[in-house]
RNA sequence: GCGGGAGUAGCUUAAUGGUAAAGCCCCUGCCUUCCAAGCAGGUGACGAGGGUUCGAUUCCCUUCUCCCGCUCCA
């Protein structure tokens, strides 16, 4: 029987060390997670079948990994200032909450009026700019909604409105000694900016031609108005992001091709359900500042129903373009050339010279990015599984890829209290953990039967146990078990009589 | 940020204005020849701060965290 509800899923984390609450002894901090023992394994096993399928099997891509503290710059000029930001206001009457540019744009056109005539603005001046200059003097913006008496969209009624304020979405640090507005960079909210700054450095370092991609993992901060649902909605995310750099009129071919791929990985590598996945068509009206098309790639999690796993973009030539210095004589696509900000800080082209038609174009991206966070609690919930025995018990075995499981093997005597059996039970596992690229462990703390449930529920897909028969003395004084071992399978609970010598072999070859 | 609910051991629950109890888990020892056995022992908790009180886990206030609903959501 899979998972019921996710607080199955956020318990076995927490009693098993996947995941605990961030600065716990503290209280705690919202919207953080720490990675507990078998935690960092899962997701470092994730990241590395994501890295090996997206970048080593390829023939097409190379991997960076930027720093975290970005220079504000780079998210100005990449619309994240603006556009990461929400404008808020409350409705004291009835405790609503707005974002303040929506709010405007659903009054009607004569309270507009009056509201930018008390601001000294045109009479036909748009929400959007009405918004920027209220937001600058949040006291007279207060009084000038109250004598404008602008309606709540709920009741229809004037509403007793708050002042106007900003939620940005970045976090901001003070970089250097001096403290003073101009000294800070942000914490980076998608690792993508990273590729894009970078585009030259790795064009010119590694002589690519379009198409390529540049792929990175790594943490990504966005202060979000109200983290919830455990891994779901965090303050600090790790992102697996691909940039895949293209001739405009290629992209939309090459961002289908990237959404069937992922799609096949998720349920290949990771072993998702097919059927517990579908993809989300954004509709247009609600597209990002930089996209012509995204696609998500939703997961049906217990309780929270379907939710995204990885959003594929097409960012166009937004994100290159926006970075480059000498716009105007770039070739932009029309979008990108008129809502992009004029570059007056950059000191690089991010053009690549096309041989075939001796012109600089600007490149298109399409953008495959998927939360690893997501990606984790996905591979647990759909590894869960409560199973009831022949014998009537039950028991909780995480039933994951053998690749992504944290722990590949047990190593278990069968009794604790025979010096040899203990002796060479270590031993096989120094055999083991000497290949270094699986994690394997001793213990001894129970009965056998105890030992294997243990591992089931952290879903170590092989245990080894050392019995008599290892030692050469069977039953009977049946000597021709000696050196092999009982292999125990965790989905099937089968055993299998292997000889010590094969079994670092044995194992490799079963988990991939 | 708003409204509602909840915070007692790793988990599930109990009681109490006066030494906080139990089961499971975990640890140690004995026992045990393959799927959470048994016996004996042991560690471990009132989210934090303040107030009322002789005394607060219990009553009050504040705060933090979690859940549900709004709101938000690249």
């Amino acid at each position: 029987m899979p998972a019921k509800s996710l607080d199955e899923i956020v318990s076995l984390c927490k009693r098993r060390g996947f995941i605990f609450p961030g600065s716990e002894i503290y209280g705690g901090l919202q919207g953080t997670f720490d990675y507990g023992p078998l935690g960092v394994e899962l997701k470092n096993n994730l990241k590395k079948l994501w890295w090996r399928h997206n970048v080593y099997e390829r023939d097409d891509m190379e991997g960076i990994e930027t720093a975290l503290l970005t220079n504000r710059y780079v998210l100005r000029y990449s619309g994240h200032e603006k556009e990461f930001t929400d404008p808020l206001i409350d409705n004291r009457n009835n405790k609503k909450r707005y974002r303040f540019d929506h709010l405007l744009r659903d009054q009607k056109p004569d309270v507009l009026v009056n509201i930018a005539l008390a601001f000294g603005l045109p009479a036909d001046a748009d929400e959007e700019t009405l918004a920027i200059a209220l937001l600058k003097e949040p006291a007279r913006a207060e009084a000038a909604l109250k004598a404008a008496k602008v309606v709540d969209p709920t009741d229809g009624k004037p509403g007793d409105w708050t002042e106007p304020r900003t939620f940005n979405l970045m976090f901001k640090t003070q970089v250097g000694p001096v403290a003073d507005d101009e000294s800070f960079a942000y914490l980076r909210p998608e690792t993508a900016q990273g590729m894009f700054v970078n585009f030259k450095n790795v064009l010119d370092s590694t002589n690519r031609k379009l198409p390529f991609g540049i792929a990175q993992i790594g943490k990504s901060f966005r202060n979000e108005i109200t983290p919830r649902n455990f891994l779901f909605r965090v303050r600090e995310l790790e992102q697996m992001e691909i940039e895949y750099f293209v001739k405009p009129g290629e992209d939309e071919r090459v961002h289908d091709e990237w959404i069937a791929d992922h799609v096949d990985w998720w349920v290949n590598e990771v072993g998702l359900s097919r059927e517990k996945l579908k993809l989300h068509e954004h509709p247009k009206d609600k597209l990002s500042h930089y996209s012509k098309r995204t696609v998500d790639i939703l997961y049906d999690f217990p309780t929270l129903g379907f939710d995204e796993l990885e959003g594929i973009a097409n960012r166009t030539d937004w994100d290159l373009g926006s970075h480059s210095r000498d716009q105007a004589n770039l070739p932009l696509s029309d979008n990108t050339r008129t809502r992009a900000m004029k570059n007056e800080h950059s000191v690089e082209k991010l053009t690549y010279f096309d041989h075939e038609t001796n012109k600089h174009i600007v490149p298109f991206v399409v953008e495959p990015a998927a939360g690893v966070d997501r990606g984790v609690l996905a591979a647990l919930c759909e590894a869960y599984d409560e199973e009831t025995l022949e014998n009537g018990e039950t028991r909780v075995v995480l039933r994951l890829k053998p690749a992504l499981a944290p722990i590949k093997v047990a190593v278990l005597p069968l009794k604790k209290n025979n010096a040899e059996i203990v002796a060479t039970a270590k031993r096989i596992k120094g055999l083991l953990q000497a290949k270094g690229d699986m994690r394997t462990v001793y213990d001894d703390t129970a009965g056998i039967g105890k030992l294997y449930r243990r591992q089931d529920e952290a879903g170590t897909p092989f245990c080894v146990t050392v019995d008599f028969d290892t030692l050469g003395q069977g039953k009977g004084g049946d000597t021709s078990l000696k050196d092999t071992v009982t292999v125990r399978e965790r989905d099937s609970m089968a055993q299998e009589r292997v000889a010590i010598d094969r079994l670092p072999e044995y194992i490799r070859d079963r988990i991939g």
